[in-house]
Formats: structure tokens, C-alpha cells, sequence
DNA sequence: TCTCTTGTTGACACTCTGCCAATAGGCAGC
DNA sequence: GCTGCCTATTGGCAGAGTGTCAACAAGAGA
């Protein structure tokens, strides 16, 4: 029997379809899933989608935003130890986040706008900016605009090695690691200084 | 007045409405394209999308097929010069190929399967194989699986610098190639020889 | 010119999406 | 504990999009 008509707070009701979106993306793409199956997944009308979220393409990025973000950051203080050293531990540590929560994250490392719609990609740019910034925080490097510039090629990098390390089997853990460690080092070592504070 | 019904090879036709559809892809994201329209622009009956390509979103990746490969080869013989002048040759090349033809290529820079649908992300894998081909021809080496493997990563990364150097801005063209040159180097220099032979 | 192959069409049935007025859950006031 | 109001929630409507299929006709070959 349907349940009796339950009300919830809005920034709960919001979340609980956000989720049961979540479930249904993850192995179904876009156009393949129904607004009718979203809802029924989430146990509501079809019609509350487009209450909450106004389109169908908006709760898809709603849904994505939450799929894709790296999980806080848990790193060790690395103060007493080399760049070197920091940079292999830290890139270490997103092999093992992306072997447990990074599924859709890895995922991402195809093809956005090729759907030509900016918005995806806009919710990719900032999954991969705040990888970055993770990156450089980690490392205890000043986010200024240019390095995290730099660093952010690195993140499509990092999916992409992780596909062949996790889905193809074409790398081993180790070597994913050192090839990793050595792409960041590369990037943030800035060989003209001169343009980095051009920023303003 | 409407063209009275033209009669073209079944090959010749397919082409055309590939060809209108990529126009139509270029600037707008799958689904925000009617089949209506993707017929009309071909200027063909609806129908004929279906009897051709099954499928709207056959005619999809049949178009992104199209679009997303790199031109054909043109580069010069490196037969005298060392590994990293060819390396750094080769992605000045690609990067001026990028600029002319790239539009697409570069798109595809975002999340694919992030919409769960593995066969646009078999597409895009395409395509950086053959782009990881193209880049071993280029250098030289011989195009084993393994190194084909190491290099495939590299694509998405050419593509996510070439993103920032020509999307937003944020790196120089010197830059772009001194930072792809080195990564590439880095990718083919095989540091552990002893898993390179296991291929069979 | 006639015929036969098959590329091409147009309409039909179905599903999906966004909209909106009507409904009712449950907290606040009494 | 009862009542009333606010608003979260629903269900049906109108329009658009998609896939299917039987019928049509272009054009090559006889």
C-alpha cells in the first residue's frame, strides 16, 4: 500500500530524491531514466521533481554535484617531511579514495561537453578545482590562481590512470603511483615565475 | 518548395545526416536536439534517422565518432632528431591541431559515463587510443600494449591543459607544450622493463 | 516502356516532460 | 484537544518527442 502521504522538510524531501536520483545514475545514463522512475525511486510524485528542482536536467546536476566531490580530505600532517615525499603520500592517498568512494568520480573522464552543455562540465571543473586545491593544501603550497591552474589538468590525469589501473587492470597500483606522483611534481614546479603574479 | 524526393546510396545518405548532425551536436547538448530536427537539418523524413541508425542516440556516437578524431597524421620524418626534440615537436603539432580541428576533441575532456553510458565513454577511449598510437609512431617506438597503455592517459590530460590554455585562458601556449612535452616523456620512460614482455 | 528492387515517406501509438489547480499534512494558536 | 491556516504534495492535462510500420515511388535494368 502506498504510505499514506508523508510531508517532510523541504531541504529533507529535497535530499532523499537527490539520493534515490544518485542510485539510479549510477548505471543508467541520463536519458535512459524517466522523471516517473525518479520519482517512484524516491517514493513521490512525479510532479515534486519539478517542484524542487524545476527540470529534470537540473536535478541530473544536482545529483552529479554530490556523486562527484573527492570525500573531505583526512590526510596526516606531512610538516616534517620533503615535497617529494608529501606529493607520493598525498597522490597515495587518492588512489586509496578513489578505489573506495570514487566511482563516479573515475567516471568522469569522458566526455562532458560533448554533450555540448557547459553545465556538466561546469559541475566537473569544480569537482577537479577542488581536487586541486586538496592537492595543494596537502602539499602546503599557496593556492594562488596559477598553480591551481596548473594543478587542475593533473585531476583529469589522475581519472584517467586510475580507469587503466582500476578498470582495464593496464597499470598496477605502483606504477600508477609513481607516474602520478612525478605528473604533480612536474606541474607545480612554475618554470617562469614572472607571469605568477599577474594574477590582479 | 520541398525537394521531390531524392533517391542517394544508402552510404551517401547516412553521410549526410551524420554530417547535419554534428553541425547541430556542435552547439547544443544531446538531448535539447529533436529527432525532428536532426531530420530536417538533413532534410530528410524522420523516420529515415530511425531505418539508418535504429536509434537517436546511435546517430549520436556515430556522430562523435566523426567528430572526435584527431586529423590524420601530417608530420614531418624526425628520423635524425633525439627522443625529447621529437616529443616536443610532436605536441607543438598536436596543440596547433588541437587549435584548428579540436573543437570536439577538447570537449570531450568531461564526464562521460558519468552518465552511466559506457558507450560514449568506448568512444572518447577510442579516440585517445588512436591518438596514443599516432604519439608512439611519432616518436619512434614500437607500439606495444603496455606503452599504449601508459600513453592513453596522457590524451586526457593534453586535452584538459589544452582546456585551460585555450578555454580559460589561464596557461600560455609555451607552457602548455613545455608541461605535455615533459609528461610524455615521463610516460614512456618504462621504469620497471620486467612487466613490459608479460603481454602474452 | 515496364517492372522490380529498395530507399524514403507519413501517420499512428506510445511515452515523457512541464505545468497547475486542487488536496491534505501537521504545526500554531486558542 | 480542537480548529485554521500555511504550504508540501498530488494527479491529471496539454504538448512534444520517439520508434514502428505499411505504403509509396525513384531509378536502374530488361
Amino acid at each position: 500500500m502506498a504510505a499514506p502521504r508523508l510531508r517532510l522538510a523541504p531541504a529533507e524531501r529535497r535530499q532523499q530524491i537527490i539520493d534515490a536520483a544518485r542510485e539510479l545514475y549510477a548505471d543508467r545514463p541520463y536519458d535512459a531514466v524517466s522523471t516517473s522512475e525518479l520519482a517512484d525511486a524516491a517514493g513521490v510524485a512525479r510532479g515534486l521533481i519539478n517542484h524542487y528542482f524545476g527540470d529534470k536536467r537540473e536535478l541530473f546536476l544536482a545529483a552529479m554535484r554530490e556523486s562527484i566531490v573527492m570525500p573531505e580530505r583526512a590526510l596526516p600532517d606531512y610538516d616534517d617531511r620533503s615535497l617529494e615525499e608529501r606529493a607520493r603520500l598525498t597522490m597515495d592517498w587518492i588512489l586509496d579514495a578513489a578505489t573506495t568512494y570514487g566511482q563516479a568520480w573515475i567516471a568522469a573522464s569522458g566526455a562532458a561537453n560533448l554533450h555540448g552543455s557547459s553545465d556538466i562540465q561546469a559541475v566537473v571543473d569544480e569537482a577537479d578545482d577542488r581536487a586541486a586545491r586538496l592537492v595543494l593544501d596537502a602539499l602546503g603550497l599557496p593556492d594562488t590562481p596559477h598553480l591551481r591552474a596548473r594543478l587542475r589538468p593533473t585531476a583529469a590525469l589522475t581519472k584517467a590512470v586510475c580507469r587503466e589501473w582500476l578498470q582495464r587492470g593496464t597499470f598496477t597500483r605502483d606504477e600508477a603511483l609513481d607516474l602520478l606522483t612525478d605528473s604533480v611534481l612536474l606541474f607545480i614546479r612554475t618554470n617562469d615565475p614572472l607571469t605568477d603574479g599577474d594574477g590582479s
